[in-house]
Parts: C-alpha cells; structure tokens; sequence
DNA sequence: GGCTAAGATATTGTTCAACAATTCTCAATA
DNA sequence: TATTGAGAATTGTTGAACAATATCTTAGCC
C-alpha cells in the first residue's frame, strides 16, 4: 500500500463530489461518513484536509466541512486565472519542449476524434486536456498544479451545465484555430485569440449558471 | 477564541521556521514538538497539514514533515509563475481600481523611505509587497493568494541571501520606474520592464544560491 | 399567531492511550 | 565494503472521552 488511509478516503470522496453523487452545499457529517467508510474521525478529517487542499471542499470552524459550491463570482475569478496561466504558456511557446507541444496538438485531435463519434463526455474531457497543455507550455510543475486544481474547481461548476454539446461545440473549431496558430509561430495572434476565447466561455457559463438560478428561484 | 488549536500552533510553527529557527530540512518531530508546544499529536498533524498548504513544509509518507527546502530548480520555477502572474496584473492595471494601483505606489514609497534610514530588513519587506501589488492589480482573489504562497516559499530561500541591501538597494529605482510607467499608461514598456526585471532579479539569487552551495561543500 | 430566550441536543474540536505499519539504526556477517 | 536482519524509533490509525460551539426545541411572552 502506497496511499495512505486518509489518501484513499480522499479519493473516494473526491469520485462521488466529481460524480455528482455528493452535491455542492452538501454538509459532509463526520460520524455518518466515517461509520459508512469505515474510519475513524480523526482519519477522516485528514482526507478533509487533502480535500480542502484541492478546494473541493471547504472548512468552517465548528461547523464541518462542506462541498464547495462555485458561484458566478468564483468562476469569474476562475476564468481571470486560467488566463493569466495559459497566457503565459502561449508566450513561451516558442522554446517550449517538442513533447510539451505535440500535447496541445494530441488533445485537440483527441477532442475532434471524440466529436466524431458523438462522445461529449469525451469531448469536455479533453477540452480541459487541451487547456492544461496550453499552460503545461510554460513547463513550471506550478503552474501545472495550479491548472489541475483550476479545473478541478470548474468541474464542479460543469455540474450546473445542462448540455455539454452545446457548450463545447463551439470551442472544438476555434481549438483547433488555436493550435494551429502556434505550430504557425503566431504567437501574438495566438494570445490575442486565447484572451476572446476565453472571455466568451465564461460568459456561455455565466449564462448557464444565470439560466439554472432562475429555474431554482 | 476565534481561531483553533491547530491554528495557532501552525502560527507559532510559521514565525519559527520564517524566523530561521527551525531551518530548512529540518524535521519536525511530532512527539518532540508535540511535548513543547503542549498539544497531542493528532492537533499538531492539523497544525502540519495547514503548513503543508502553505507549502512552508513538505509530508512524506511514514517519515514526517520537514522544513521545505528551496532548491534553485524552485526559485527558478518560482519567479516563473510570478511572471506569469505579476504580468497579468501589469496587464489589467488600466482597469483596475484606484486603491489597487494606489497600493503599488505606496509600497515604492514605503521601501524608499526605508532605504533612507537604513532599515534593509523593512525594505525587503516592502519590495515583496510590491510585487504582490502588481498581482493583485488583476483583483483577483486566487492570484493574490497564489502571490501569498510563493513569497512564502521565496522568504525560505531568502534564509540563504547574504546581504539584504546587496539584493534589494538595485532594485529599488527600478521599481519606482516600473511604478511610474504604471501611473503613465505606459503598459507595454512596463511589461517589458518587468519581464527583464524579473529575469535579473532570479539570476542574482541563482547567483546567490551558488556561492552558498559552494562553501558547504 | 409570531417572536424571543433559555435549555436540550447534536456536532465539531481536542486530547489521550494504545496498537499497527513503516522506516531507521547499527551491529553481525559474508 | 556491502548486505542483512533484529530491535528501536517514528509515523499511521483507531476508539473513546470530554470540551467548546452550533443548532434545534420549546416554553414564555407580547
């Protein structure tokens, strides 16, 4: 066993957040779950830490721990971010390592591949896969960390989005467009193309969201 | 008492090991620690944990948490994604709000002063709020948290600097001049600035770091 | 009826003691 | 010198207990 008891329980957790089956709010009451996983508590709340760590969760003194729930403002903030990030990794794509670029290139033939076939599971997927590389350019293991984490927190915005065609259609064409920019060495087209495209997906999410808070009320 | 146990014990671990008192790589035992600080063991692994977000200290698997160490492949990795981040900030500084771009000014003002009268410690500190200024000129809350963390990790790699006013007394003029090119509207040239900027600044640690490494060997 | 406040209940925060699992130490051996 | 293996030391995990805090219930009041 190379995973800790707290590290396996954080994975678990993790699944059924990411899956849907423990939705965003949901109070996660440490003597239910640890009796259903079959740890003790203190066991338990060091997995709440891992989880805090990934901000899939968050902590309230004396009160437990939470999934997080994204609201328009985080993912605003989000967005802000993944630009700033995926920027930079377009900037350096020129001396980027080869294998860092074929990435970016594989996930968007993947995506298109996945569209094919009618996959949007697949499609949404390797979209975030794409973003990822886009960063991964810059070849900081922080900045990877950090992408990881990013897009783990929008996956769980991702759950308000009824329709992930609708969503991601639009975006495979302008991937690919992308991409291509930068084999081309266009890196100021590049850049200026990642900052519109990144714009109007948070603005097709905050819609979505503003949709689904309408339905709510 | 608004804060938990385990926050203020990873308080007192955080000034020891930023004071220099607990130096990097070393190992925080937990019965030893435990026994000096007066709280159990599964408080201090609470303790550990925010400490590991904070990255000031690293956990491995059955062999404890230890003060982290900043390698040289770190601090480069380090000033890459401050890049990254203070570019984005440089970016957005026409937009963003007046006591944000306020707050720019003011730490150049604050380090000069400090100059003035000799405080080399209270430059430093205000040197790296500036920088944190230029982040948070994006207003984003992720960024400036992000900011938090790798000046964090950068003041460990401080420990090694021989000479504060060495380090920071060059770049106090650059920083009024990247200030200033702020305040003008002149926003490519200081992105341009601060990119050669912050190349300078990693490659005098790097230096730095280097003639360290060679007295103890 | 609706509101406030006091008390009861449930949950988290913290400690302790014990044992299991893993790593480290170091002497004996080839 | 390198290796191995037993013993020591340390971390990982558990369960129970109590304290501190939050939440719920209910009695009393307007």
């Amino acid at each position: 066993m190379t995973l800790s008891t707290a590290q396996r329980v954080a994975g678990v957790l993790r699944d059924r957040i990411e899956g849907g089956g423990l939705p965003p709010g949901t109070r996660l009451s440490e003597e239910a779950l640890g009796r259903d996983l079959g740890v003790s508590r203190n066991t338990l709340r060091e997995a709440f830490r891992l989880l805090v760590h990934e901000s899939l969760v968050v902590h309230r003194l004396n009160r437990g721990v939470f999934v997080r729930v994204v609201d328009p403002a985080d993912v605003t903030d989000i967005y802000r971010v993944r630009a700033a990030l995926e920027r930079a990794g377009v900037r350096a794509a020129a001396g980027a390592a080869p294998a860092l670029r074929a990435a970016v290139t594989a996930a968007v033939d993947h995506a298109e591949r996945a569209a094919a076939r009618g996959d949007w599971q697949e499609v949404a997927s390797a979209d975030l896969r794409f973003h990822r590389a886009l960063a991964a350019l810059s070849g900081s293991p922080r900045i990877d960390a950090a992408m990881d984490r990013l897009l783990a927190e929008l996956r769980l915005a991702f759950h308000a989005m009824p329709s992930p065609r609708r969503f991601h259609e639009p975006f495979l064409v302008r991937n690919r467009a992308l991409a291509r920019l930068l084999e081309d060495g266009e890196h100021a087209a590049a850049e200026r193309e990642l900052t519109t495209y990144l714009d109007d997906a948070l603005e097709l999410i905050l819609g979505a969201l503003r949709e689904r808070e309408g339905e709510n009320a």
